[in-house]
RNA sequence: GGUCCCUUCGUCUAGGGGUUAGGACACAAGAUUUUCAUUCUUGAAACAGGGGUUCGAUUCCCCUAGGGACUACCA
């Protein structure tokens, strides 16, 4: 495999459900891949045993599964850079870690996580913060203050240790982001953080990173804003490895925003806000429920196109795309550099994007799942014409029963303000009328219906809009719905006349 | 607090030294639909502030302010 070849990777780790924002983070990695002719890789990164959560990475490969974002390299589909997942692959880590410290860019801590506990406490009652760093380890118990001696006895013996990185002083780290720039830092600034843990025998996710990147040939590695801070350390792992020749390209995704208040998108805000965050519904270990945007009857594709305009755009006004338009359009330098705050309602109206533009024929199906679990049947052919009649009005498939169950069933109860308005004195003696008229029509059509109506409205001097209303009223229930004869047609003579005939014994 | 990132309508964004600063969502009004919705038309709505540079800055530079991220033996 050629060095040019464009290898991209998502590595989540598995704690919890996935929300849109790492979605987005898998798609501009997918696009981009698509779009160079590269691998899509998804790689587990699951080193931190505390916080592994059971069924958390098939909730990973389902959501990417539904999205149609799928790996070219990863857990399941294996490949040859394999094993996918980190914790399979902890023999790796640790000879790099001596590496490091052979070559004298890392050290030996033997400092307890209580006593460095106390230690920022400390710090935090003279107003100041606690690093780990180029100043702090001359003064802690590490293998750069212990003699050799002393840091041999400590590591054959129980007790637990890290391995540090030693970040140099006074040293100025450029990095270049291929969406912000050039983006410098000094190391002074930064701390010695923990590559390996004893206690675990286990890398931290900054070491397995950069070694499994390096492994696995990545050429770009297109993350979240929220790593950038760690940028300098991993370039400096680079360095430090002496892999500069070969460190991958990084690209850091402006974060999703929460669409009120402050603060980037979290997992806690959807059903708060009364919108999905996570991809498909989540069921937690514990038994607590997140919804999802496949549950709540969002197309795929249409989750992927508002995620995709989240932070990026093509140039142009056109907003809806495919997929494979996306592929083709994807370009980092047209990404964004500012937080996106997300936005229910436009996400709505992408869906009904999608919506609208599905055939008729595959709404009705959809719809007819739904249908099949009231227990109402009906030929297809006739779903499809009333689907067709409304889908322009609403945004989900699950929308279409309200817009319609009158098509399927009596209503039930009329709507009392229509009610007031439209029942009046001599209307029920006109509606049995018009249902005698009807119970004796030949021709069925809407066309045929609606001149017979007229006919009758106005040898009995009625106001037309008046009687239409009324009519509307007893065959759906209220003042809503598609046309009227369009309606009568549909449901039929017997149906259109029962429901006359029973709302005027009703009301 | 420290480090880093960011800043065009309410929101997502286009644009870029001279523009009537464009589009989309949402919102409002009108037209059509004898209802509802759709559709169409129209409207309101933005370059955070202050300094430079320049003939000219919303665009380039600096500062301020605001927002955000990070600051774990988490990723």
């Amino acid at each position: 495999m050629s060095q040019s070849q464009v290898r991209v990777r998502f590595a989540p780790s598995p704690t919890g459900p996935l929300h849109i924002g790492g979605i987005r983070t898998a798609l501009f990695n997918y696009l981009f891949a698509k779009k160079h002719n590269g691998t899509f890789i998804l790689r587990i990164e699951d080193t931190d045993q505390t916080r592994f959560v059971e069924g958390a990475e098939k909730y990973i490969n389902d959501s990417l599964e539904w999205l149609g974002l799928t790996p070219d390299e990863g857990v399941l589909q294996g490949g040859k850079f394999g094993p996918y997942k980190q914790s399979e692959r902890n023999e790796i880590y640790k000879k790099y870690a001596d590496e490091l410290i052979a070559k004298g860019w890392a050290y030996y801590a033997f400092d307890s996580s209580e006593d460095l506990d106390k230690l920022r406490a400390k710090y935090e009652t003279d107003k100041m913060t606690f690093a780990y760093d180029c100043q702090t380890r001359k003064q802690l118990c590490n293998s750069l203050t212990l003699s050799e001696s002393e840091t041999n006895q400590r590591l054959n013996s129980d007790g637990s240790w890290v391995i540090r990185f030693k970040m140099p002083e006074d040293f100025e780290i450029h990095a270049t982001d291929l969406i912000r720039g050039d983006v410098k830092f000094m190391s002074n600034t930064l701390d010695d953080k923990v590559l390996y843990k004893s206690a675990e025998n286990l890398p931290t996710y900054h070491l397995a990173n950069i070694v499994d990147d390096h492994l696995m040939e990545i050429s770009h590695v297109i993350r979240g804003e929220e790593w950038l801070p760690s940028l300098p350390l991993h370039v400096m792992l680079y360095k430090a490895f002496e892999w500069d020749k070969t460190m991958p390209h990084f690209a850091h995704l402006p974060l999703i925003l929460k669409p009120s208040g402050k603060g980037k998108l979290s997992k806690r805000d959807g059903d708060k806000e009364g919108f999905p965050v996570f991809p498909i519904q989540y069921e937690a270990p514990n038994g607590e429920i997140a919804s999802g945007y496949r549950e709540a009857g969002y197309f795929p594709d249409a989750v992927n196109n508002l995620l995709a305009l989240l932070g990026w755009n093509s140039g142009t006004e056109q907003e809806v795309f495919s997929i494979e338009e996306l592929s083709s359009l994807f370009s980092l330098d047209r990404v964004n550099k500012s937080g996106a705050r997300f936005d229910p309602e436009k996400a709505k109206w992408f869906n009904h994007q999608y919506l609208i533009a599905k055939p008729n024929n595959q709404l009705a199906e959809l719809f007819n799942l739904e249908l099949t679990s009231k227990n109402i049947s009906m030929p297809i052919e006739k779903i499809e014409t009333i689907v067709g009649l409304v889908k322009e009005r609403i945004n989900f498939v699950s929308e279409l029963w309200s817009q319609t169950f009158f098509f399927f069933e009596a209503p039930s109860n009329y709507d009392e303000k229509v009610v007031q308005k439209r029942w009046k004195d001599q209307v029920p003696k006109f509606m049995l009328k018009l249902s005698q008229m009807l119970s004796t029509h030949e021709n069925w059509t809407c066309d045929s219906i609606k001149e017979a109506t007229s006919q009758l409205i106005s040898s009995e001097n009625e106001n037309f809009g008046n009687i239409m209303n009324t009519l509307r009223l007893v065959l759906v229930g209220g003042s809503f719905g598609p046309d009227l004869f369009t309606i009568v047609e549909l449901i039929g003579k017997d149906q259109t006349v029962a429901r006359i005939n029973k709302a005027c014994t009703v009301l």
